[in-house]
DNA sequence: TAATCGTGGGC
DNA sequence: TGCCCAAGATT
């Protein structure tokens, strides 16, 4: 019995028969047109956790093939759990936000050792492990252990704000709890497993974000903004800055075949990841000083060459402006570390790099 | 609360 | 071409 009717929370108002006859419709259309994904051929906890992460902010299309090789390359909670952090990353090489990644393999890691290698089947034990947030909570625990818990990702969003005209600033913490209290009412008893998956399955395919496909829509005769036509005003989001410009100044040394690469910081941007040693560019000295300070820092005295290329990129906030240059390393070479190696031209798709600098690379290959 | 954290696809 | 955005989490 439900302890509280979806109308006390403010944000729709909603009959018990109205949730029953949108679970009824929801479930028939999903059995009907659901999408043949590979992780819904699986019941094992482990994979759906990991293409529940995969999906966070990234396309369906997207994620398959990394879904495919990361699951045979780690097929269990062990095989992740005991891993080197690099391989890893490796393996999540192109899909973004790598903290996903670090975060996934602490979170097996604490599996293991807390408890049992068995994912964890309440809420409050699987969203303390890092990187399961309220959404990859939901999804999990519903799909894989058939939990009546709401998943309530932006398709849900999208689809509950048109289907009942809830017209408040979707981007809200506040509003996504509202939104969360809704999608719990609506799960039809033992069903959240179906349920979650498609309302998701909704908004990818039918409820999308324009031009909404409203003739193929289940719940179109029970859709408040389609009856007010409203469909292509909703959901209100508020809007985000434009990236902030950064200049960069990279070197790219080459001693034979051999270049020098650095990792980035555990934390912060394409953390734990490798790339050509770049500095923001300080305006007020020449680009030949930026260098040789870049250089100073890391204990290799080199001699600039000649410029090599630059490179644009946009990440969601910032967008790099990355000005290439080839230099010489004045002997002695700075020797390895942790964070520094020299590694052959050919050998660099052993480590994984942001995109920015793969297309360096790739020009470094047409080169040499 | 508002920022941070990537990338590729679609229009 | 530039912009929006896609199965979010963390701080």
């Amino acid at each position: 019995m439900k302890k509280r009717l979806a109308a006390n929370t403010k944000i729709a108002d909603v009959s018990y028969q109205e949730a029953a006859l949108i679970g009824q419709r929801l479930l028939t259309w999903y059995e009907e047109k659901k999408r043949d994904l590979p992780w819904r051929r699986t019941r094992d906890p482990y994979k759906i956790w990991v293409s529940e992460v995969m999906l966070q902010q990234t396309r369906v299309e997207t994620v398959i093939p990394y879904w495919e090789r990361f699951i045979d390359k780690f097929p269990t909670i062990q095989a992740l759990a005991h891993a080197p952090e690099e391989e890893v990353l490796k393996a999540w090489e192109g899909l973004g936000y790598y903290s996903r990644a670090r975060n996934l393999q602490a979170a097996v890691r604490e599996v293991e050792e807390r408890y049992g290698g068995q994912v964890p089947d309440t809420l409050e034990e699987i969203s303390s492990l890092p990187g399961v947030g309220s959404y990859t909570a939901g999804a999990v625990l519903s799909i894989a252990y058939d939990v009546d818990v709401p998943a309530v990702d932006g398709n849900v969003l999208r689809v509950l704000a048109r289907l009942f005209l809830i017209e408040q600033d979707i981007m809200k913490q506040r509003v996504r709890k509202r939104f969360e209290e809704l999608a719990e009412f609506l799960i039809p008893p033992g069903r959240a497993a179906s349920f979650n998956q498609a309302l998701m399955e909704l908004g990818a395919t039918v409820c999308i974000p324009k031009v909404p496909r409203c003739p193929q829509c289940p719940l179109q005769s029970l859709c408040r903004a389609y009856a007010e036509g409203m469909q292509e005003e909703l959901p209100v989001k508020g809007k985000k800055k434009p990236p902030r410009p950064v200049d960069l100044v990279t070197g790219i040394v080459r001693s034979g075949d051999r270049v020098l690469i650095v990792k980035r910081p555990l934390q912060g941007l394409l953390a734990g990841m490798w790339e050509f040693p770049s500095l923001e560019i300080n305006e007020r000295v020449t680009i030949e000083e930026n260098l040789q300070s870049l250089f100073d820092r890391l204990g290799q005295r080199i001699e600039v060459e000649t410029f090599f290329a630059k490179v644009e990129h946009t990440f969601s906030h910032i967008h790099w402006n990355l000005h290439a240059y080839l230099c010489k390393p004045i002997l002695p070479l700075v020797p390895e570390t942790e964070e520094m190696r020299w590694v052959n031209v050919y050998e660099l798709h052993q480590y994984a790099f942001p995109v920015a600098h793969t297309k360096l690379i790739q020009a470094l290959n047409g080169m040499v």
